[in-house]
DNA sequence: GTGAAAGCGCTAACAA
DNA sequence: TTGTTAGCGCTTTCAC
């Protein structure tokens, strides 16, 4: 069963050296044209394709790439997988998808099998936590870090959202339509991206002369249910008039909450969200929010992964994040265009 | 650069024969324990990982297993694939991701990257249009075909969804609110699910007594600009006050069109999705649909794929949709629990 | 209980 | 221009 055509088995056929056969597959130049024009037909008749495991082996790399994300539910991430899948394809790529759900020891895990594989490069948002015995399989790998930053012991590439702006442009907005009382939800300071946005944020509230209040200051893991409890903490006490979300789980997980409250909770109350989903144009007839270049972002790793920078030096690049504002006033009717 | 941790550097390092090493590490009997022990201890401490690609040339297979979707922002497709991701990491699987909008020219190139890797199965969504010769790239491979049937010229699996029931529940619901000419935006007849979801709507406008025009049906590719013209048509023909969707694209379409025409051509038009992603409960206070227990298609996915069937007759197995009723109407207030 | 040899598919280096 | 050899990391088979 299964018996898979190799050069030998070309070789054999073609009664010639199976050396023949490699040479007149990889376009050598010294091989007769007439055959090379037979090995190349008789190999596409008979289906063969090279076996990625024997070249790995001679150790010619495996145009194998990792992506570690916490989830692919959050439309962020499944955009940025998304588009980075389209990208591997134009360079012949395989995409190998790991979930961490945020967890170091899955983390560690995926970085394991990847080792295994002998991935070429590992695209990955550091999970929250220390470091732990990564380093081992980073020998040679080309590591990309998305959104966070994180120390791996060796020198990476990574991909940022500079949404310093985008967060101040908020707050102002807010602040704008008469908010003194503004909350925050975010990731707390075991992320880096955790720490920028949160300085992001009081620097917004600073700037527009307006008071910072640690209760008002929300923070945990940077996932869904971090979202939720926040927004319902902050709805219970009923101390701020907006919420400013910092970050793609967080802002889902306290958008549901607010949509489900009832109606007189949050009539009038103020929302900022974090990511640009596709739906947040028709809920509430458009949620305000911070809007990341998520495509930008994917082709960027794409490209980093297919190419791993010889600079073995920091390689950084930010994107600019946007403030998008819409109906930032919640429970209002639908409009429509 | 990046030594790698072999079988042999290990065998080096302790004056033994990496065969020891080998059996040692594989928890072979015939090794001595402390001799065991000191091996499995230096292998921890240097990072030893077994190379996949050495392990795949002697053809012990490589515990990769192929996903092919036609995208991955689809929240349908998502969540499959995150289920997947995640019930594949108990499996020690690797989950290598190929998005083919539904094109069969991607799909081939697919199938061919996937051989190969030699993996082992291969998840997919077949892509509308004749079968190509992917044949060659089939041999010895695991084939576990998703939602769409279509012949490949060797025994798969197939996991279906069971839709007749809910969409012509979906029919009935709108009949009972009064609605005589109903609509339907599906996908055409080159594919499996494109014929049994149009054959079900037929069947249960029958059933609710109401005639079928032809002109009320539209058909097309299953993707989402087919969602978006179809509704765009049947919103300016003015000719039925209700639509059913037929497809998890289409669905997407239709809604995005619907949601930003003028509140008073769809004012109490009756809509019905299918599939149903988080944001179908918020959206227009709820919009009813047609639920696909994706969790468990992406389970039995993952077991099917782990533990190929060693019947190599045909294995079919179909998961029941549900009609799922909410704010059937367009264009109401929010409703808030 | 341990080791040596062979071979999986492929290509760089040498031989003819 | 074509062929032979060797070796990448691993395990099965056979010898000790």
């Amino acid at each position: 069963m299964g018996n898979r055509v190799t050069i030998k088995s070309i070789a054999r056929d073609l009664g010639i050296s199976h050396m023949t056969v490699s040479r007149a597959l990889s376009d050598h130049p010294n091989v007769r044209p007439d055959t090379r024009k037979a090995v190349q037909e008789h190999a596409r008749t008979v289906g063969y394709v090279r076996n990625a495991a024997a070249k790995a082996m001679r150790g010619d790399g495996t145009k194998i790439v990792g992506l570690l994300l916490p989830n692919i539910v959050n439309e962020f991430y499944a955009r940025f997988a998304n588009t980075l899948a389209q990208s591997c394809e134009d360079y012949s790529l395989h995409l190998i998808i790991h979930l961490t759900n945020d967890d170091p020891d899955t983390e560690l895990r995926a970085f394991e099998r990847l080792h295994e594989v002998q991935a070429m490069s590992v695209i990955h948002v550091p999970a929250p936590g220390a470091v732990q015995n990564v380093a081992a399989h980073l020998a040679g790998v080309n590591v990309i870090q998305l959104i966070r930053e994180q120390e791996m012991g060796q020198p990476v590439s990574s991909i940022l959202v500079e949404d310093h702006g985008a967060i101040g442009a908020a707050v102002q907005h807010l602040a704008g339509l008469g908010h003194q009382a503004i909350g925050y939800i975010g990731a707390d300071a075991r992320l880096s991206s955790g720490r920028a946005r949160r300085r992001a944020f009081e620097a917004g509230l600073a700037s527009a002369g307006l008071v910072v209040d640690a209760d008002w200051i929300t923070l945990g893991a940077p996932d869904f249910s971090t979202g939720q409890e926040s927004a319902g903490r902050l709805l219970a006490e009923r101390k701020v008039t907006a919420i400013v979300c910092g970050g793609f789980e967080v802002s889902n997980g306290a958008l549901s909450v607010v949509l489900e409250a009832r109606q007189d909770a949050v009539q009038g109350m103020g929302f900022v969200g974090y990511g640009d989903p596709s739906y947040y144009t028709w809920l509430n007839g458009g949620v305000s929010t911070i809007a990341v270049r998520v495509d930008e972002l994917a082709q960027e790793a794409a490209r980093l992964a297919a190419c791993p920078p010889t600079d073995l030096n920091i390689n950084r690049r930010a994107f600019e994040a946007s403030f998008v504002p819409r109906n930032t006033h919640l429970a209002m009717d639908h409009k429509r265009g």
